[in-house]
DNA sequence: ATTCACACCCACACACCAA
DNA sequence: ATTGGTGTGTGGGTGTGAA
């Protein structure tokens, strides 16, 4: 048969099978294409072999068939005997007995491992990510489930793609000593579909290096970064959608049929870079700290809790290394200024002295600037508390007028010491004197009172609003050019010569916009949109049931085109209206939208997560028996289009600042600390509210309402009365006591479940079993029907330590950044009385937003507690107050389904995902309008990190 | 000259740790 | 508990050489 000698044996050369005729070749006589991968170990034989019979080696794509010992999942592979053995007989043998199967493959763990299907088939079985890390190096870290307010997500369960162990270090080798291939080794369709199905089931990571290497794993003819190239170079822009992750496993979605649910808006990435929008509202939100700019973790985790794009700690390590090296105060400056002169400002970059040694350590820089800012925050802080001290008459906490004056000049001086002069807050404070500014503050405010009008442009008004209002700077023409680079002078004083790529490049202008590599950018949900496209929007006005307006912004910017004006620019005698401030100036059409056509569709139905697209401003209510407004809300009242208002606002914090930066300085005045006599008032700080009921033995100094801690021994008294009659509290207090009537307000309230410790028993918890309708028959029955109204809770019916172990219970263990300086100011009893208050002027189907609002403005309960609590009680205020008390008691708010009477949102679902009837007995007993309202509530209940509730409205699709 | 695969770079986001 | 230092590897590229 065959016309040449061979040798097959082990030693043989395989090489020199040679026909006399060629017999790789198609019908036409043209040869056929053959690839072998680069990684086998034959190659060099088969391509001789394959060339010397007619056959060509060819890239993957243009082969007629692999040749290769390795199994292959995705494309078939045949033996390199078919080529010796088919060379030895001078015939193309029959492929089938040479086709690669699984068993034989070379390394089956590894497919399991990472691709654990063939492609296009969506079984719904995530590949097995779940092996632990064994070297970190190779893991990957998911996303958690919910960035669960406040706090970032925590690795708790790492995700890993890993090798075998023996896997990753030979094809490392391998790739390291097998030259290149002459012929190119393209990407195929098929290898790019793979490509794109593997990022469509992670996509979190399609950024990142080593997924990609671990898919070369899988793909051995292409090295990771040639697969993350080709991926970003040529694939990122055919990724027509991608599978919707659950959270909670980190897996694809499936839905009935097994297949994998789509979805057309990507996650966010691991990391997501900061933006100019992000350092402003950091810089803005350190400058009203108490302490001016600090590394404090506490500032940042409040603050996280807030802005929850980047951790706490990234937070913190963008102060060290980005705004502390450049100047908070600078920053925020530079920000305004670029704004204002309609410019786009860019972020800190190219801070890290990593590559220059010689640099100042952050550290330096950090003290540095900490001294200066620390001085400007203080004395905004002081004159943000006398601008919010109550009149005269009516003064109730008293700080030493010598101390406060001591305190401005010193901070005045501070200031004036520092290399601040093109700052706004020093140009006003260099105008008018330190000397002046409190007389002058005493007497316009005193006056403003009796005729604003009369003051409405007085100087001195203006510096105090100005002040207040942390305004922009007067830039006078001298100071124009100064003011339009900020940056310029600072390179020279704070740069060692010669590090120049550390400099910052803040003035650079922007990078032209590059299109189509990032198309889901602007539906990205881990972005808010930049702060100027807040001008285009169309924004709706609210007002809700207690007056407070909420603007719903639907681009959800970070700062509101108001809050913008607050913070960047003070105009108190332009007419908005007629001379529309830079900031809100329609720049936004301008703006840059990355998105190619190509995935148009993809942002055509964005999914909106409603908490980040609302941006709420509080104006001022007129319920007086609820606030008591300073001079400057009451100005801004009489003329609101010309005056900044202090809106509740994250970035704002201004009393607590204020009166904690007092206490701080009055009581650094020995004489000072006891002699104040410490008479109420009505927006104070947790400081000061604690304090006042700490025993005098008890009290320390204090420096910040994060130190308040009830003394040990109530503590202890605390857990033990807890420990033994934790499911006695509500006795205490007769339940009807807190019995809301029915009101004709709120015709669809929901009837109010309270019950008498004998018709309510502790309902079991979840993981008991279902909840049966055994156990529950008797609450609809009573419960429909609304008891008659009744007086307010007496809080002496409360028992002396119960009320004290609600006072510390909640301080001990519910975190304090739950609760707004209000709430300390009012107390548990009011904040329980408002909030019944609330329920009777509240119709049942508030939205969340609303809800929020008012529950933060009223009675001082910020989130995440609120989302809690609103979710649990499904929106119901009329559940809330037992939920609040139960959780205040507590200490805790998880605990709060087994509070008697309250028929929470646990149980509808539970009860629906065990009964079928479970709408027909849930309309008994809630009534069939709230089934609905409740329904509405769950399923427009935001997408939530900070409650952590995500999903659970499902159960009512 | 252009395209492609592949290697490599580096700022920095994020987290962890030791003092 | 705080805090500064630092490791890790992501994110977004650029460089290089072969086809």
């Amino acid at each position: 048969m065959s016309e040449f000698s061979t040798s097959l044996d082990d030693s043989g050369d395989r090489m020199r099978l040679v026909n006399a005729t060629p017999i790789f070749v198609r019908k036409d006589g043209s040869p056929m294409g053959f690839h072998v991968p680069q990684d086998e170990p034959q190659r060099e034989a088969l391509i001789r072999v394959i060339e010397t019979n007619g056959g060509i080696a060819v890239a993957a794509r243009d082969a007629d068939m692999v040749i290769s010992a390795e199994y292959n999942a995705w494309s078939p592979r045949y033996l390199p005997d078919f080529i010796f053995d088919s060379a030895a007989q001078g015939v193309v043998l029959r492929l089938d007995s040479f086709r690669t199967r699984l068993v034989q493959e070379t390394d089956a763990d590894l497919d399991r491992e990472f691709m654990d299907e063939p492609m296009g088939v969506h079984s719904g079985a995530a590949p097995e990510w779940a092996q632990p890390p064994v070297e970190r190096t190779h893991a990957y870290y998911m996303p958690l489930p919910d960035a669960t307010a406040p706090n970032r997500p925590q690795p708790s369960q790492p995700r890993v793609y890993q090798s075998t162990p023996r896997q990753m270090p030979q094809l490392s080798k391998l790739r390291a000593v097998v030259p290149r291939r002459p012929e190119a080794n393209l990407f195929t369709p098929e290898e790019d579909e793979i490509i794109l199905e593997e990022v469509r089931r992670n996509p979190s990571l399609r950024n990142t290096h080593s997924f990609f290497e671990v898919i070369s794993r899988k793909m051995p003819s292409h090295s990771g970064p040639s697969i993350r190239h080709r991926y970003r170079t040529h694939l990122q822009s055919q990724l027509e959608y991608v599978y919707k992750i659950n959270p909670q496993t980190n897996k694809p979605v499936t839905v009935e049929n097994g297949a994998l649910k789509t979805t057309n808006v990507l996650p966010r990435p691991l990391k997501l870079k900061y933006t100019a929008d992000d350092d402003y509202a950091l810089a803005v939100a350190l400058l009203l700290s108490p302490t001016g700019p600090t590394t404090s973790r506490g500032f940042y985790k409040m603050f996280a809790e807030r802005h929850t794009n980047h951790s706490a700690d990234s937070w913190r390590d963008r102060y060290r290394k980005f705004l502390a090296v450049h100047g908070v105060v600078e920053y925020k400056q530079y920000y305004e200024t670029e704004k204002a002169q309609g410019r786009v400002p860019e972020m800190l970059k190219n801070m890290t002295s990593r590559k220059n040694p010689g640099a100042p350590s952050i550290d330096d820089l950090v003290r540095k600037r900490a001294r200066t800012e620390t001085s400007v925050a203080q004395f905004d802080a002081l004159l943000g508390a006398y601008c919010n001290t109550p009149e005269e008459g009516t003064t109730t906490v008293q700080v030493r007028e010598t101390t406060f004056d001591e305190s401005i000049s010193q901070a005045v001086h501070n200031s004036r010491s520092a290399a601040h002069t093109d700052t706004s807050i020093l140009a006003e404070i260099y105008e008018t004197g330190a000397e002046t500014i409190q007389p002058q503050m005493r007497s316009v405010k005193s006056a403003a009172k009796s005729s604003p009008k009369k003051y409405a442009d007085s100087s001195v008004l203006e510096v105090i609003a100005r002040l207040a209002a942390r305004g922009k700077p007067k830039i006078r023409d001298s100071e124009t050019e100064k003011a339009k680079h900020p940056r310029a002078d600072d390179r020279k004083v704070r740069k060692s010569p010669g590090s120049v790529k550390s400099s910052p490049r803040v003035n650079s202008p922007a990078k032209p916009t590059r299109t189509c590599k990032h198309m889901f950018l602007g539906n990205d949900e881990s972005r808010a949109p930049p702060v100027e496209s807040v001008a285009a929007a169309t924004t709706e006005t609210h007002t809700t049931p207690l007056g407070s307006r909420l603007k719903v912004f639907p681009s959800g910017p970070l700062v509101s085109p108001d809050l913008a004006k607050l913070l960047g620019e003070y105009t108190p005698t332009r007419d908005p209206a007629v001379s529309p401030s830079p900031v809100r100036a329609g720049r936004a059409s301008k703006l840059p939208r990355v998105k190619t056509e190509k995935f148009a569709m993809l942002t055509q139905t964005p999914r909106v997560d409603k908490r980040r697209s609302v941006v709420t401003e509080l104006v001022p209510t007129p319920i007086s028996t609820l606030d008591q407004q300073p001079l400057i809300d009451t100005l801004s009242s009489r003329n609101p289009s010309s005056f900044p208002v202090r809106t509740n606002v994250p970035e704002t914090i201004p009393r607590p600042v204020a009166l904690k930066t007092m206490l701080r300085f009055a009581s650094s005045d020995e004489s000072s600390d006891e002699s104040a006599p410490g008479k109420p008032v009505a927006d104070m700080t947790a400081s000061v509210s604690l304090a006042r009921k700490m025993p005098q033995s008890e009290r320390k100094p204090t420096h910040s309402a994060t130190e308040v801690r009830p003394p040990e021994h109530m503590l202890e008294a605390g857990k033990r009365w807890l420990g033994l009659n934790s499911n006695d509290i509500f006795r205490i207090s007769d339940r009807k006591e807190n019995t809301i009537g029915l009101d004709s307000e709120s015709p669809s309230a929901t009837p109010t479940r309270v019950h008498s410790k004998q018709q309510q028993p502790v309902i079991a918890d979840s993981d008991d079993g279902p909840v049966s309708k055994g156990t529950s028959p008797e609450e609809p029955a009573e419960s429909n029907t609304r008891e008659a109204p009744v007086a307010p809770p007496t809080p002496q019916r409360y028992t002396k330590e119960f009320q004290q172990l609600l006072e510390w219970s909640a301080f001990a263990r519910i975190k304090e950044s739950s609760f707004s300086p209000r709430f300390h100011a009012i107390g548990i009893q009011e904040a329980l009385s408002r909030l019944k208050g609330l329920a009777k002027r509240y119709p049942h189907g508030v939205s969340f937003d609303v809800l929020l609002l008012d529950l933060e403005n009223h009675v001082g309960l910020v989130n995440p507690l609120v989302g809690s609590m609103l979710f649990f009680c499904t929106g119901d205020l009329f559940l809330v107050p037992q939920y609040f008390e139960a959780a205040m008691a507590h200490g805790k708010n998880s605990q709060v389904q087994t509070i008697p009477g309250v028929w929470c949102t646990k149980y509808d679902l539970m009860l629906r995902s065990k009964d079928e009837e479970a709408d027909r007995f849930l309309c008994e007993f809630h009534g069939e309008e709230n089934v609905i309202a409740r329904r509405e509530f769950l399923l427009n209940f935001p997408d939530d990190r900070e409650t952590g509730t995500e999903g659970l409205g499902a159960f009512w699709k």
